[in-house]
RNA sequence: GGGGCCGUAGCUCAAUUGGUUAGAGUACCGGACUGUCGAUCCGGGGGUUGCGGGUUCAAGUCCCGUCGGCCUCGCCA
């Protein structure tokens, strides 16, 4: 070992005491000749080392030409710094180490960016230089939460009999879902491996294989564009169990995320995490992901708008639409017309609304240009409808049944901020159960899997799998933190009649089952034991526990929005010869205009 | 594929209606200083205004294209 202590430790205890730290130059304060403070930093702290060196010129003249970011190594005496002079900011504030030895082991260029301030340089700047940005506190925080996630998760579930079993990376590409990324093959021309989207074909398997309790820490692969919180790359914390029903798995989970935000975040949540049907969350919020930490649940407002004079409201419900809104409690006075006429207007325009309506309550009733086409009994079912009050807001979004879904619970999520309607430290998370199994896609003009085809129908359900599809239940079930979705799991179709109904009902036929999924369908025919799982999405619970918004954060080396890795440039052109190695032939843009 | 924001010194930003030598803070370099901890004081260097084209007597500013970053709708079984 090149040093006795790291930056962090030094206390006053250790005064008197002969020490040797390593770290980076994070700040010098030169006061001539002898005289030099340098904060030395690592990744536990940082520690004041004293160059007073009057006896030794020879130090001296070095430590003045230290720099930051300079990786120096010193060894020297612990001493109380004296009552005046302690720093009660820094950890190791008591003391310093009177430095007698220097030994610079690698000087640094000047740093592209200053490691400390609240303006952060542009993230591109931030990604190129990312052994850098890095050596951030904040940055360092998060992979240590983050490593504190994944320990605490090994130690849940290795003390419940579970096994962390790998499962390949190099796969078969599956249609169905994401785009893949594909890996050509050298010894097969022209076939491709799939780099996995989960892990789900291949736990199942295990389960028929009689691992009655799996769990990974799973990277996968999802080849579609990116959000603040989606990298093409991805961790989940994938689980599945044998023998077990729907509330089994409910349970092992609210014991992890009761433990893992306790451990992390010191917050106790209430264990069993309370349970919404996916109707229920619907209706109330319009989003099969509500966050819970506010109120201000949508209103349906059909009767009063019926009973109205407004004809956009009326053609609407007219056309089988919805009228709903959302009552901003007390927000009368802090949108100016001109902010929801346009802003507010545009917000929902996003989600597909047509427009936004609005009315403002005063002295017991309606203020709104669009007032005087309420009745008295009208403007008063509205105000019951929604207790409303003095001074409250009234937002309402008139469309399509999934439109005013949509618009209002986005609408609803930014006035909660907007507002400051809840705590930013607060913690919500709930089950959110009996999704529907498929949904009617307009475009191909048939039945898509909510989840994926191997999600058991409820069992109360079983009927309408033939004549009513669009209202069976699916047994799986969503955890939601915060307004964002945390883990996602279902019971799994082991019967493989039920499983031929459910590939019926998904006009897939057996030619194309056994052709996509054959291996899993095979595995199902030997003996496969009812089973059940899930998946927790380990960089979004990093996110919710450090509370950053942003992906990149929480992630070592991430990629932008466009996929690349600004660090090392990947993706990047490779080789003619390992192309024709793989059998492959490009054809980019820069190669068609050559060609002509 | 669609919509939006951004790109000026190493970094963060400013630059009036299109106007003459593109500024500030910080970092960096040199000097002074024995108790600093955002050290202080004095001095200095540093610019292809992302790139290409256009309009104009004149472009950081206006227009078109392009590259890059971010946010977002669609997409993500």
């Amino acid at each position: 070992m090149l040093r006795t202590h790291t930056c962090g430790e030094l206390r006053r205890e250790h005064v008197g005491q002969t020490v040797t730290l390593c770290g980076w130059v994070h700040s010098y304060r030169d006061h001539g000749e002898n005289l030099v403070f340098v904060d030395l930093r690592d990744r536990y702290g940082k520690t004041q080392v004293v160059f007073n060196t009057e006896e030794d010129s020879r130090i001296d003249a070095l430590a003045r030409r230290l720099r930051r970011e300079d990786v120096i190594r010193i060894a020297g005496e612990v001493r109380y710094r004296g009552d005046d002079l302690v720093n009660p900011r820094l950890a190791t504030g008591d003391i310093e180490v009177r430095a007698h030895e220097l030994t610079v082991d690698s000087s640094s260029r000047t740093p592209p960016f200053e490691l400390e301030g609240s303006d952060l340089p542009n993230e591109e700047l931030r990604l190129r230089y990312r052994f850098v940005d890095l050596r951030r506190e904040p940055l360092q925080r998060n992979l240590i939460v983050r490593h504190q996630i994944t320990q605490a998760v090994r130690d849940y579930f290795n003390s419940r009999d579970f096994l962390e079993i790998e499962t390949p990376m190099l796969g078969r590409s599956t249609p169905e879902g994401a785009r893949d990324y594909l890996v050509p093959s050298r010894v097969h021309p022209g076939s491709f491996y799939a780099l996995p989207q989960s892990p789900q074909i291949y736990k199942q398997i295990l389960m028929v294989a009689g691992f009655d309790r799996y769990y990974q820490i799973a990277r996968c692969f999802r080849d579609e564009d990116l959000r603040a919180d989606r990298q093409p790359e991805f961790t989940q914390i994938d689980v599945e169990m044998a023998f077990v029903e729907r509330d089994d798995i409910l349970e092992l989970i609210d014991g992890l995320v009761c433990q893992v935000v306790k451990q992390v975040r010191g917050i106790e949540l209430p264990s069993p995490l309370p349970r919404y049907s996916y109707a229920d969350v619907m209706e109330r919020f319009g989003t099969d992901k509500p966050d819970l930490r506010f109120g201000m649940e949508l209103v349906d407002i059909a009767g009063p708008a019926a009973a109205s004079d407004f004809g956009v409201f009326r053609s609407v419900l007219d056309s089988g639409g919805r009228v709903r809104g959302i009552n901003a409690k007390g927000a009368a006075d802090r949108y100016s017309r001109r902010l929801l006429d346009r802003e507010l207007k545009d917000f929902v325009g996003e989600y597909g609304a047509r427009g936004l309506a609005y009315m403002k309550v005063a002295g017991g009733k309606l203020e709104s240009t669009i007032a005087k086409f309420f009745p008295e009994q009208s403007q008063q079912d509205i105000i019951e409808l929604m207790q409303a009050e003095d001074g409250d807001l009234l937002l309402f979004v008139a469309d399509q049944a999934d439109i005013t879904s949509a618009a209002l619970a986005a609408l609803r999520n930014r006035l909660g901020r907007e507002l400051n309607l809840y705590d930013p430290d607060a913690f919500s998370a709930l089950w959110v159960v009996d999704f529907p199994l498929v949904t009617w896609n307009d475009e191909t003009q048939r039945y898509d899997a909510e989840h994926h085809p191997f999600c058991q129908p409820h069992r109360d359900d079983r009927d309408l799998l033939t004549s009513d599809p669009a209202r069976v239940r699916a047994d799986s079930y969503d955890l939601v933190v915060n307004g964002c979705e945390a883990a996602s799991g279902s019971v799994r179709i082991h019967d493989s009649k039920i499983q031929q109904q459910v590939f019926d009902l998904l006009n897939i036929s057996e030619q194309e089952a056994e052709r996509r999924f054959g291996f899993l369908l095979e595995a199902l025919r030997y003996g496969a034991p009812p089973h059940a799982g899930i998946a927790l999405g380990l960089d979004r619970w990093v996110m919710l526990l450090t509370g950053d918004d942003n992906i990149r954060d929480v992630i070592a080396f991430p990629k932008t929005q466009r996929a690349s890795d600004l660090l090392s440039g990947a993706p990047a052109p490779v080789d003619d010869h390992q192309l024709r190695d793989l059998h492959i032939r490009t054809d980019s843009p820069d190669q068609s205009i050559l060609d002509e």
